[in-house]
DNA sequence: ATAATAGTGTCTTTCAGACATTATCTA
DNA sequence: TAGATAATGTCTGAAAGACACTATTAT
């Protein structure tokens, strides 16, 4: 038999295979405190429980499975987020009681302002803060899965400039150096902060000032390779 | 409907899900070189094709996914690796001929001498150069999943001893910093390599010594916590 | 003018890079 | 004892930490 006869004949639900869906933590900072995206489950299983954001590939629809975790978001953001990652993939036998099931995990940021009408209009969907969020009860294993993403952020606070994507377009730098601050729970030297960004260039100044306090601050926006640049050197963890 | 009756009429496979498999990317040094284990494809689709070796999960056998990746290197290998990590997972509609396909891929390391006994009495497992592997047509994306598998490893390089676990459980300094600089493709400082993991204290001295050149250099074995170490600083990348 | 926030100057500290030097082993 | 490899000493340099200082703006 050869590959074209053998596609022909192959029959996919011959093998017992897991339920497969793809779930994304989406961040964003708010009221000087980290916030995660919950969605209260209408069906079964965990139903009335707050999860994640996620659900199962459409076949039809979706190319890839980031896709899918784009798809999904959009549907309860109303917006792409700038910032998705995959995070990890868990997969057993008890995740779900019906029964072997594997998740693939994203990790999205976006900003408040940029999501916050769509979310307004429906009871459904809303932003917890992290520590609320993981005092409840949740869906599945998605405490853990948050857990980990804000871990996996928190690096990211550390060697990079990631954070910038909790904000709107346009920031200015003690906008930024707070959402850092506020990943890591601690704050940061100032100077070490700003030399790091200058240094590497990593901003383009809009010439936009901005009052948040007394003096204005200039406002920046990101480029695009800014995304993909890491530190040599972690700040103070 | 409550919870348990849902669960009792609930019918996995009402949803077409896509097809799902475990693949690992089992890295090893060997004569001054990283090699990567392949195996030779006995079924379609990509018949004697050579590709990573992985499968689907055992819904009866494995437990997680994880265990599903070391139970199908434990078949070519003969032993379960000291490092195995998940590396990503990639899901299409494209990516096998088959259908929608998605695929969770683990990264793990070995010791050359550990395993090359069993490898060595079959004929369709064998070890490739990195590079050799590279230039050969394999099997789906394999191709692309060993490549991120290598960068992700050079990154380790950088801030971790994470390459001694391509190492016998004892080890000299020279051997760590020859399987970094290979892993690398560069050069380190002798002095900068050892003045770090001296500090860091990851290492415990057995007390042995091994003759490889002249002078008899000192055998180590790694501690257990020193695999989630990482240092605030990278080498020269 | 004052107070608050934005932004800079500069000294210290840490640790990697560079490379010379010493130590130990085999032949 | 010579030559090779292992291991250390030490100077330089880059970038973060600490913190004082100046600049700008709303009130």
């Amino acid at each position: 038999m050869n590959e074209s006869e053998y596609l022909k004949t192959y029959n996919k639900s011959e093998f017992e295979s897991p339920i497969f869906s793809v779930d994304s933590v989406l961040l964003t900072c708010h009221e000087d405190t980290l916030k995660v995206l919950l969605v209260e489950r209408l069906n079964h299983p965990h139903k009335g429980y707050w999860g994640l954001p996620g659900g199962f590939v459409d076949l039809k629809k979706d190319k890839t499975i980031e896709e899918t975790a784009i798809r999904k978001l959009k549907e309860k953001t109303g917006i792409t987020p700038p910032y998705i990652k995959q995070l990890m993939s868990i997969g057993s036998a008890k995740r779900d009681k019906r029964g072997w099931s594997v998740t693939v995990c994203y990790s999205a940021l976006i900003a408040h302002e940029n999501c916050s009408v769509q979310i307004d209009s429906v009871s459904d969907v809303n932003w917890f803060p992290l520590e609320t969020a993981l005092q409840m009860k949740l869906a599945f294993d998605h405490k853990n899965i948050i857990e980990e993403a804000h871990e996996r952020l928190r690096q990211k606070a550390l060697y990079s400039i990631i954070p910038a994507y909790t904000l709107p377009e346009k920031f200015t730098l003690p906008e930024l150096q707070k959402v850092h601050e506020i990943i890591l729970g601690k704050e940061i030297q100032k100077k070490s902060f700003r030399r790091r960004i200058e240094l590497a260039d990593l901003l383009i100044e809009t010439g936009e000032k901005q009052a948040s306090g007394k003096r204005q601050a200039a406002l920046y926006t990101i480029k695009e390779e800014s995304k993909e640049y890491t530190f040599l050197r972690n700040l103070e963890g």
